[in-house]
DNA sequence: GACATTCAAACAGTATACATTATAGGCTTA
DNA sequence: TAAGCCTATAATGTATACTGTTTGAATGTC
């Protein structure tokens, strides 16, 4: 029961950028539990590798936010109610100036794409599979955060939000929670098949609204970090 | 001639730490030539240590964007003026919330170094000392974004302004830039003094976009990328 | 004289060994 | 029994050696 993730290398560039997408894969999935350890040295030896290549990886994943390093190994964040704030700024800022952008790029593939994936997300909502209704979410996140040719944008937001996505997690079971995101996508959709970016602007920050109330609302277990808006945003896990 | 540049250690945390603020320093300080090759044996021979926390370092200031990593030693990247007109989207989303965000939460310690630095950047303008001014400037930014309690949207902020920061330098000592930026500092310190969010917000925006308008037409000598808004502006390695 | 081919140097990638540090758990003592 | 120290251990941090690849130059051929 120590070890119950497996990592696999997937052959694309240096050993690190391989072990990099794998272990962010496996956070993205949700397959890493809040409290699990990775130890360098672990998985060096499931991987048949050394250290170097998958600590530069782990160090990196550390840099992006999506860990935390220790003295003692690395671990998922625990992020405060204040962080999930914070992040939440942050994207309301940034994803609906990218939604417009994607509402005039987006071309007849991605259009499909995009459709596809609402159409997946409402029959897992409907199935109540919350898994597959993650993934179809997932994935028409990033069909329209593809079509932004500002890639410094869309890679900053892709990297906040993903930041949320362990809490992100929890919330998905709840079924009230799956219909007001399967409306607020489908909003969505509909201002990017009409190609109007005001629309797909204002939809982008209502849905986002929605999103931070119900994450906040569901979280109760969160604590504020301070009443004076401290600076300790990822605390170790008790 | 092949090493003017010196660094040296500074005595806090690990050596990767060390080096990585070192490093960044110098690249901030505008002290790194564009065609300047960094090679991690080097740097460390000339530290009196290993390779490997300075190949660290590098590395981080890679994945952080402050270089680009190649086959043959890191270097600064080269920004196309897509890149430029991308990064100062991603400004213009986020400063001036930022802006609004400091004029609420800065103490009479950070007004009074933040009056302090704009009577320096007005001194070094009248002077026309670029390196001054530049320090200045600097310090300005740095007082009121430490100011601002979301931790994630001031650094991220602070990555971006550092990106361009490569071209900044070539435009500051142009006179009449100088003077359209310490004109807009004056601005901003006034909303601060006053504690006015939205006057921040409002002058902050304006700001930078006569920031980016200057840089764009100071800076004849960067291409387009692409007229599809291409998206090679800094090559990772992956 | 121009182009191709090979060879050497330089530098990043990887591996392994050693040093350091912080935490946990036990042991001693009050 | 509780509190504090102390040691063992587990993990990261650092150093060094080796390997592979790319680049650039030099030499040879057409």
């Amino acid at each position: 029961m120590t070890k119950p993730i497996e990592f696999k290398r997937v052959g694309e560039g240096n050993l690190r950028a391989q072990v990099y997408q794998q272990i962010r894969l496996t956070i993205q999935r949700g397959e890493l539990a809040p409290g699990r350890k990775l130890v360098d040295v672990d998985i060096a030896a499931q991987l048949g590798i050394s250290r170097m290549p998958v600590r530069d990886a782990l160090m990196q994943l550390v840099h992006e936010g999506y860990l935390v390093g220790t003295t003692r190994g690395f671990t998922l964040p625990t992020l405060t109610a204040t962080d999930v704030a914070n992040i939440f700024e942050v994207r309301r800022l940034l994803e609906p100036r990218a939604a417009a952008h994607a509402a005039r790029t987006l071309d007849a593939a991605g259009l499909e794409t995009l459709t596809a994936a609402l159409q997946e997300a409402e029959a897992a909502a409907a199935a109540g599979d919350a898994d597959h209704f993650f993934q179809a979410n997932s994935a028409f996140r990033n069909c329209w955060l593809g079509a932004v040719e500002n890639d410094r944008l869309s890679q900053t937001i892709a990297r906040f939000a993903d930041h949320v996505l362990v809490v992100r997690l929890k919330t998905l079971s709840h079924q009230p929670t799956q219909a007001v995101i399967v409306a607020g996508m489908r909003a969505i959709h509909e201002a990017f098949v009409k190609r109007d970016a005001v629309a797909a602007y204002d939809r982008m920050t209502h849905f986002i609204q929605n999103a931070e109330e119900r994450f906040m609302r569901l979280s109760p277990p969160l604590q504020h970090s301070n009443d004076e808006g401290e600076n300790i945003p990822l605390q170790e896990r008790s």
